[in-house]
DNA sequence: GGAACGCATAAGCTGCGCCTATGTCTTCTC
DNA sequence: GAGAAGACATAGGCGCAGCTTATGCGTTCC
């Protein structure tokens, strides 16, 4: 399921941020002061970004660097894995600063790994100034703890919101049946059958969780469907996705977390006839008090967002 | 534009590398091992990484060693960056092997940008021994180099097809009319009309690339309309970015390339009334000889994919 | 023609991160 | 219940990657 280790050339973005530099500020030397490092070291790095790739990325000139067509290409697939290693630092920022930030937040898994990264990067250009702390875990525990104080703002998966709270909804999931492309489910004309989906055994995460509760409660309200018992209880995401891919069974994830895998083709998704297997995300926090400040900020932020 | 530099903590994958491969084998000796690397070098990689996250990411035992879920967390926003790191990786890799790969490419900026690093990786996963070449032009030089036999496919975003060339739509494109936040458009009522977009002077790339193009067509389609002269004419999607957040004027680009700004709301985006701003983007090939081998399975991948 | 700017080269040094070897603890097996 | 196997931590030593300062060369502009 891992793909094979990644490059050397790749390990480091360095080289890539400074391309990226050079790109916006039109010179080798600028692009190095902006990363407090010195003109030859920056450009030592290029020259060796420039050997790794085999192609000059740079148009070096008296008057200035700017890109080549290639510095060009290479420098927007640089930015898309600098902004997700910009979602991962501001993850780790708000983990990093334990419970003593400005805004306490809680997060469902699905929220804290798909949408708050950005939510976050967007919050702290409004305020560089801004910490946040964040404290991840299933819903129930999200409510509990803004219920408690623990948290000043949540964000929820579940289909019910808990009395006492307010709720807005920031966005919504589409949670999706997937199989390994040796599944026979994969080549099958008709698309499989809410019954059908409910009478097959899935590789699925303990009880408890957000995701398996929205498709237990998606097959009830369908048609008073119970769930078959799960073929195999995994305890994260990823790991149910390696037991997918590896032939085990069919399971139901976020589309969000299997979106990678479905372009590669090591995973095949299927629609299920007549069933809606959305849920809405949502912001909670107490009733009665609105929020203010930077919890503020962020659920208006949330609303743009997507 | 650019966001501050990363920190120290993100611009090594290493050690985010080495938390997956724990995830996925269940103890730091194997992934270790699958990284080439000794037991006491991951082992302190990985402490090193939990000192920067300042949270414990691992469950040690005698068992094994498994994810908290702090470690889940980061596990997930991390793939995500070395999912992306992968595309460069993958991009790189093409534009190395110049022209002495079993496939040569020819791609549009926007195809290759965009598309191409995912397509890649599908293809080397199909047969890991395939070599790609990618020589990345405007749709008019795409089309030359299939015809010349330069490339074996070739990627084009212009609405009109070259004579000579079979084609086949493998995805779409949307251009998307951008605004800095600060400018009079992103807080008016009523979205604007074709009438007035094409009235107006917008930052734009220069004659002959296929965004340019395509709005012109468009607008022409539209209502006979011609387009403004430009604001400025620059050279890159980046440099466009940056004039319009820096309060330049108006652009029209990809909706892929502002996705981003969009949602950290660097960028303002408007709707255009009645106005049809998708364009298709085409795999195209030599008329009457069909595709083989591995240039088949790539537009296969591409037909799939998205 | 000289000053300013931009990039490259040279030389020396610091320190990060790797490896091998070894220790400790747990768990499994018979 | 003892021994073996597996897993992680610690210690010590070393190699090399990459940074800094100083300087040189070329171009452009006034």
């Amino acid at each position: 399921m891992s793909s094979r280790p990644l490059p050397r050339s790749v390990r480091d973005l360095t080289g890539y941020e400074l391309l990226l530099s050079v790109a916006e500020l039109g010179s080798i030397g600028q692009a190095a002061r902006s990363h407090d490092m010195s003109q030859p070291a920056a450009s030592a790095r290029l020259r060796q970004l420039e050997a790794d790739v085999g192609t000059a990325l740079l148009e070096r000139g008296a008057r200035g660097t700017r890109l080549s067509t290639a510095g060009e290409l290479v420098a927007s697939w640089a930015q898309a894995t600098i902004e997700a290693a910009s979602d991962l630092a501001a993850g780790i920022a708000a983990l990093r600063a334990d419970r003593h930030g400005h805004v306490r937040i809680a997060a469902s898994l699905t929220v804290a790994e798909y949408l708050l990264p950005r939510w976050l990067i967007a919050l702290r250009s409004a305020d560089p100034e801004t910490v946040v702390a964040l404290d991840s875990g299933n819903s129930a525990e999200v409510a509990t703890n803004v219920l408690a104080g623990t948290a000043d703002i949540g964000f929820v998966e579940s289909p019910e919101v808990a009395s006492g709270l307010s709720a807005r909804e920031v966005a919504r999931d589409e949670l999706a049946l997937v199989v390994a492309p040796s599944h026979p489910w994969a080549n099958r004309r008709r698309e499989p059958r809410a019954e059908e989906l409910a009478a097959t055994s899935l590789v699925s995460r303990e009880r408890g969780s957000g995701t398996r509760w929205a498709l237990e409660r998606a097959l009830r309200e369908h048609a008073g469907l119970e769930t078959a018992e799960p073929l195999l209880e995994v305890s994260s995401t990823t790991a149910i996705k390696a037991a997918v891919t590896g032939g085990i069974g069919p399971a139901v994830l976020s589309a969000r977390a299997v979106s990678t895998e479905l372009t590669a083709g090591t995973l095949v998704r299927l629609e299920v006839a007549e069933l809606d297997l959305t849920r809405s995300l949502r912001a909670v926090w107490p009733e009665g008090t609105p929020l203010r400040g930077p919890a503020r900020d962020l659920l208006a932020i949330a609303l743009r967002g997507e």
